[in-house]
DNA sequence: CAAGATTTACTAATTACTTAGTACTAACCG
DNA sequence: CGGTTAGTACTAAGTAATTAGTAAATCTTG
């Protein structure tokens, strides 16, 4: 059995994150996307594609000879399970040390700090 | 090239932690506190460790027969560059997004909330 | 010293993800 | 209609992580 850290690859997230962007995307569409930040094969987006379509991240249609794709599953579920995991796997149930982590050396801004609190702020509702 | 969203796999991770919390540790040792958990080889962790140590997480010392593990790298090193790595791959550089998927639906206690705003509170300084 | 225990070195199988090539098929255009 | 274009299906190779077996060396104890 593979154990890993994340439900997803580095390639799979770059696919689904731009499905999503999309809303409905083919092949060609999740390509042309990817290309501007780097060089990848037509049948590479297709395997990612079909892949994640097989773990049901992605459902289809087929729409005269192609498929279109669309999401089958939301962001934030996706991102939530992960972040879930991670705080199980590395942080071993503290959510306060992921937190830990982001404030201590990510360059926050002031606004982005501001935000945050908010959003917690918020929960005490 | 093979990409991954972490740069270590779970039982590196797991491993990791042992050494972390032993300070000083021979595959034994750790082995004995993974067996807590779950089954698994002596050389299987003797084979993770070599690797971690391969790729300077650990270093290690001789001592009679066998090596004596030790961490390379800060636990706040490595968590740190989990988050950061995440926040670029799978939050497209937005700190607040990966807090958002944290707070909207991990079930925080009261008091790990306070904490939390405690923290970020602290920065405003 | 010999039997058993401990430890390492080496080897290897399996799985997941990434990447892409080749061959085939359908569609479109002049 | 025939060539180019766009799309899919199938195949496959590389790498990293997980897992563990076997053999050999060293240590310990009766």
């Amino acid at each position: 059995m593979k154990k890993s850290l994340t439900p997803l690859g580095e390639t799979e997230m770059e696919v689904l994150h731009h499905v999503w962007s999309l809303g409905e995307a083919s092949v060609a569409e999740v390509r042309e996307r990817i290309l501007k930040d780097r060089k990848v094969a037509y049948t590479t987006i297709m395997t990612v594609m079909k892949n994640l379509a097989d773990k049901n991240y992605l459902k289809y249609r087929k729409e005269g000879l192609s498929y279109i794709y669309s999401a089958a599953i939301q962001p934030e579920d996706v991102r939530y399970n992960l972040v879930d995991r991670l705080i199980d796997k590395v942080f071993h149930g503290s959510p306060k040390d992921l937190v830990q982590a982001l404030v201590q050396n990510e360059k926050l801004s002031d606004e982005e700090r501001k935000e945050i609190k908010n959003m917690i702020d918020k929960l005490e509702e």
